[in-house]
DNA sequence: CCAAAATGCTACGAATTGTAGCGCTACGCT
DNA sequence: AGCGTAGCGCTACAATTCGTAGCATTTTGG
């Protein structure tokens, strides 16, 4: 699989914040939502963008257009993170792990959980 | 502290690779390591807005200039990181951990190992 | 004093992103 | 039936970033 991850500007990701938070939605519930004034054709100028991306998808109803995320938020993150290991660290994810415990990002009873979570969806 | 994550492009982190990997570097011993074939004045701009960008330093050796990272590579990952999370998990590190685990990029025994290594730091 | 080496400064084209205008179409209401 | 309006497509433009590089200037060794 290709996982781009394409970067995404301010507005972009406010508009994805958004997609995510409320299911599928208009260009114009998007904008009204939105923290800063856009006007229509802006917000759907980029929710084309986002769906050029593969960011969002949409749906016809009626004479409206419905988008919705066709990626999880976390799954984004993720993919972002990936990238990121890939271009510094040379894929090594314990090498990101150790400069986030450097960071103090993480310590280790959040790791223990995790492994405490892994465990239990495993088993069953 | 502020801790800002500049983007970078291609050749930014060629370079910066090149920089972490050979300690203090000229501009023209950067040039001649680059993958690609690039002139002097690019590879002298170049460092320069990775220095703007507070990711390298230098000295003056003689006349020519002695570049260093200002930040080592798992720091700079770690802090690309954080801005993933800041950005996308509302600073959760665990949703981002666990979209990781999700996408299988961390597995037990590979968190068992780092926590083991933290726990040994810890210590003495 | 001159040539070579190294630097500073400026610029330009492509791509990205936020911004928006304009025109077309179809649906509902008078 | 005609018309206004809601909603969409298309096009464009300015700012910023990044790779690219040329040219002027400075300094040093012979």
């Amino acid at each position: 699989m290709v996982t781009e991850v394409p970067d995404l500007g301010d507005l972009e990701r406010d508009v994805m914040e958004l997609v995510w938070k409320h299911g599928p939605v208009t260009a114009d519930t998007v904008r009204e939502a939105l923290p800063r004034n856009s006007k229509d054709s802006t917000v759907r100028t980029v929710l084309k963008r986002l769906e050029r991306k593969g960011l969002v998808s949409h749906t016809v109803e009626g004479r409206t257009y419905l988008f919705k995320a066709s990626i999880p938020r976390k799954t984004l993150a993720a993919r972002a993170v990936k990238r990121i290991v890939d271009r510094f660290c040379q894929g090594s994810v314990d090498d990101v792990l150790v400069g986030m415990a450097d960071a103090k990002m993480l310590d280790r009873d959040q790791l223990a959980a995790l492994i405490e979570r892994l465990d239990q969806e495993e088993k069953p």
